[in-house]
RNA sequence: GCAGACGUAGCUCAGUUGGUUAGAGCGUCGGAUUGUGGCUCCGAAGGUCGGUGGUUCGAAUCCACCCGUCUGUACCA
């Protein structure tokens, strides 16, 4: 017998991925109903891609080609061609735009929602298959079309219930980083490995700060746990160039106030919080200004980035909901121009009570070669990317999702199990169903009852519908309200007097029964939203 | 990938310097109660002590490797 216990298969869950329950499918599928809403407003349509594309057609803009299962899983089809789940929603796009590019009518202007894969280690709020919310405009090369990406995520964050002020979008360009390294001699096809990891330790600027990336800019880092992570091996004059223009962002409410513009505004009278982002702006691009006079480069991104900051201001988003950031890296291949993240402001918590950084829950930018790997020929695009899951988990936290919890189904109990017992039960049942109610009648063992009112206890049902043979002959329904029932047991200790009184049981006539069901469950509607409101 | 910590029942954890049959609470199931949830009481099931190999008369305990989890870090399209 123990031999047998031994071959036992375990049930077990792969690694980094999760089971989905009731409560998490209906959150996921309430937060992409509103995001779609936005969507939809703008002017966009869905299009749906499969998980599975070829592995040539999802990398070879990466520079990594040469491993196709790090980081992607990928298997080898009958015809031995390589294949991989999708990693994101980008580049199936661009492959679905390049194959179609005849019948699309650009500008294209789509979003999607799929479930991305990517084969790497797992953690806390980070899985392998994750789901993702796109939107892009494909075949607009203005800037406009960037302006007009970040007004999208700005809506989106508010219809999701982010309180303006609890979220921030922040821009900047490529170029303009481009531009900086120019300047600090790391120009050209040689230093592409050492820009890289310039950029790279920049993107830590929320993890590290200041002081950490330009360790990371120089010499190196050395971790908690001793681990020594290799620098780019900057010289002392091009960290602080860096951390200059990474700090052009930083400024303080002060020196805002000093600005002589705000100084003129308040003398007349106080500044509105617009008027506050537009000469924060201005000492943004001042800044920019000074460490990029000698890149054309660097001075066009910021050409691009004002355009944007007019655009956003005159549509009213210049209120501090969308803001120039130079610490703005985002994706390290494609992107060519503007790049921008979605990134909460309030924190948030996880399920020790901790604080937890939560960084960006979305972001995009422009990637004008992606198509044109395929087509040859230029389609300028850019796009941004929303991570549901993660930005679930957040709200989750927040308890901004999980308030409209689906009510469970009314039971209607089986006392007698003979074939012409159970016609009437299912037929009550179908009569609650047909009425809109959600109910069931009970499928296990009819036998015990008290299982039967145990399992509609456990399983949350507001009410119970019972009908013996007593009730049958006179044409009558027990109701019990197992929601006051839960409550009264508070005051019963003896288990006699808690069976023989049946707490919160009212009779009616059969022929009563969804009207009588329906008044029982407003009554409960009732005392939930009192209860919500002390 | 690198570095560190940790793996005992479904869950949370005890388990002495290496010593007989590895325990508790919670949960699960059954009964007290075949037409009434909760409480209470009684009873039961549930463990290759993460895996493999080694040291030893003897290993949950010591050693090596592997697997897994967590933390940091790298990578993250």
């Amino acid at each position: 017998m123990a031999k047998v216990k031994q071959d036992k298969l375990r049930a077990r869950l792969p690694r980094g991925f999760v089971d989905r329950s009731a409560a998490d499918i209906r959150a996921t599928d309430a937060m992409v109903a509103r995001i779609r809403q936005v969507y939809e407003r703008y002017g966009f349509d869905p299009v749906e891609t499969p998980a599975f594309e070829y592995t040539d057609c999802l990398g070879k803009f990466l520079p990594d080609t040469d491993r196709p299962n790090a980081g992607v899983f990928s298997v080898q089809d009958d015809d031995e061609q390589w294949m991989s789940l999708r990693y994101d929603l980008t580049a199936p796009l661009a492959r679905h735009v390049a194959e179609n590019i005849n019948e699309i009518q650009l500008p294209y202007r789509t979003y999607r929602a799929g479930w991305v894969f990517r084969n790497e280690k797992p953690g806390p709020g980070r899985f392998r298959q994750f789901m993702q919310f796109d939107a892009d405009t494909v075949g607009a090369a203005g800037v406009q079309a960037d302006a007009e990406m970040c007004m999208m995520m700005a809506d989106t964050m508010e219809a999701l219930g982010i309180a303006r002020g609890d979220y921030v979008i922040r821009v900047n360009n490529r170029k303009v980083l481009d531009g900086v390294m120019e300047a600090i001699g790391l120009g050209g096809d040689e230093n592409a490995e050492r820009r890289l990891t310039v950029l790279r330790a920049i993107d830590k600027l929320d993890k590290f700060g200041p002081e950490g990336v330009a360790l990371l800019l120089g010499e190196g880092r050395k971790d908690e746990s001793g681990d020594f992570t290799k620098g780019a091996g900057l010289n002392s004059d091009a960290i602080e160039k860096v951390i200059t223009l990474l700090d052009v962002g930083n400024i303080s409410e002060e020196v805002i106030k000093e600005h002589p513009a705000a100084q003129a505004r308040r003398a007349q009278g106080g500044m509105a919080g617009s008027e506050y982002e537009a000469h924060r702006a201005d000492l943004v691009f001042g800044g920019y200004s000074r460490l990029l006079y000698s890149s054309s480069t660097g001075l066009s991104g910021q050409a691009e980035l004002r355009t944007i900051w007019d655009l956003v201001k005159a549509a009213g988003y210049g209120d501090g909901r969308i803001r120039i950031d130079p610490s703005v890296v985002r994706g390290l291949e494609y992107y060519t121009g503007p790049v921008y993240e979605a990134e909460l402001l309030f924190d948030v918590t996880n399920e020790k009570g901790e604080v937890v950084q939560f960084g960006s829950v979305g972001g995009g930018g422009r990637y004008d070669g992606l198509i044109k790997r395929f087509t040859g020929r230029d389609v300028p695009a850019t796009g941004f990317s929303i991570g549901v899951s993660r930005l679930m988990t957040a709200l989750k936290n927040l308890g901004k999702l999980g308030d409209e919890d689906v009510l469970a189904p009314v039971l209607v109990t089986v006392m007698d199990g003979d074939t012409g017992a159970l016609g009437r039960y299912q037929q009550m049942t179908q009569t609650l169903r047909a009425a809109g109610i959600r109910a069931e009648m009970y499928q296990g063992n009819w036998k015990k009852f008290g299982n039967q009112l145990k399992y509609a206890d456990r399983r949350g049902c507001p009410l119970a519908i019972i009908q013996g043979s007593d009730e049958r002959a006179a044409g009558e329904i027990q109701i019990k309200d197992l929601i006051e029932g839960k409550r009264l047991s508070g005051e019963i200790t003896d288990n006699v007097t808690w069976r023989e009184s049946r707490p919160a049981q009212v009779t009616a006539r059969e022929a009563d029964l969804v009207e009588t069901v329906r008044a029982m469950l407003a009554a409960q509607a009732e005392d939930r939203r009192a209860a919500k409101g002390n």
